[in-house]
DNA sequence: AAATAGTCTAGAATGATTCTAGACTATTGA
DNA sequence: TCAATAGTCTAGAATCATTCTAGACTATTT
């Protein structure tokens, strides 16, 4: 018997995505999601793929990528000039960032407030706040 | 006579830098700085450059830029994967970014609070905090 | 099963940034 | 004053992340 039953809600969140629910997008879309909340560049995703025996090309996986965050599954956080994480946790956070290592980690968004924030400019809205905590070990770097 | 005096400032900081003072850092330090608080990219400061007249070349307004980063005369943020900005105030601040435009503002630090900051992760120390309040127009994007 | 729209891919292209290696320049000190 | 030295500058190549292209392939619809 084939195990269809795994990517019935896969299936499910790329239809509602407005996304053809293809080989290469359950498999990502797993690879992503089947590990809690994560962090990851596109060329991380590519290598974890190839690993696991999927046949992608990192330019479908940069495709993905931006689908799902176009859509809503994902969020892109930018800490470096050159580099893009992609956030499987879309709800109101922000982030550690490791200059040693460039890791990143979440700071629920209860934790952390940011009060006394001017108006937007006349004629704007905010769409996002973002908060970057940078640290560093004292011995490395 | 030559008037030696306008750069006197100028060559004194590139010498506490530990940086040669030089006909391109003279002009690339008094382009950045004779105009108040800016954020502009190597590209913009080159493009300026040449347009007063100035020969350098980008490799040389890239060094620069980040010879004074370094030396604390200016500060990098990165709001856009594949983009840096740099800023002349080195102040505690943040950032309104303008996403239609690509336009940075600043948020003077006592504007803007961050509170309930979690304790940096064991063996780590806070190097900076980065806020910055994406703001989009309803009309255009 | 054919038609259609959507997707995938290798490889080229792009754009920002860095590197290379040789020519040039500021600083030092005899 | 001027060579020796360390530091700097530059054109162009290289690198790296990301996007584009155009044709082959696939999911969905009829
Ligand atoms: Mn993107
Ligand atoms: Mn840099
Ligand atoms: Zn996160
Ligand atoms: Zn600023």
């Amino acid at each position: 018997m084939i195990p269809a039953r795994p990517y019935a809600f896969a299936i499910d969140r790329l239809r509602k995505a407005g996304l053809r629910p293809t080989r290469q997008r359950l498999a990502l879309l797993r690879l992503m999601f089947d590990g809690g909340d994560r962090h990851v560049t596109a060329e991380q995703l590519h290598a974890e793929a190839l690993a696991a025996k999927l046949r992608v090309s990192l330019a479908t996986v940069y495709n993905t990528l931006n689908q799902f965050t176009a859509a809503g599954l994902l969020r892109e956080v930018v800490v470096e000039a050159g580099r893009s994480y992609f956030d499987t946790n879309t709800s109101d956070h922000h982030h550690f960032f490791f200059e040693a290592s460039g890791r990143l980690q979440d700071i629920p968004g209860a934790d952390l407030k940011v009060s006394d924030l001017p108006p937007p400019p006349a004629g704007t809205t905010v769409s996002r706040v973002d908060v970057i905590v940078r640290v560093k070990s004292p011995d490395n770097n």
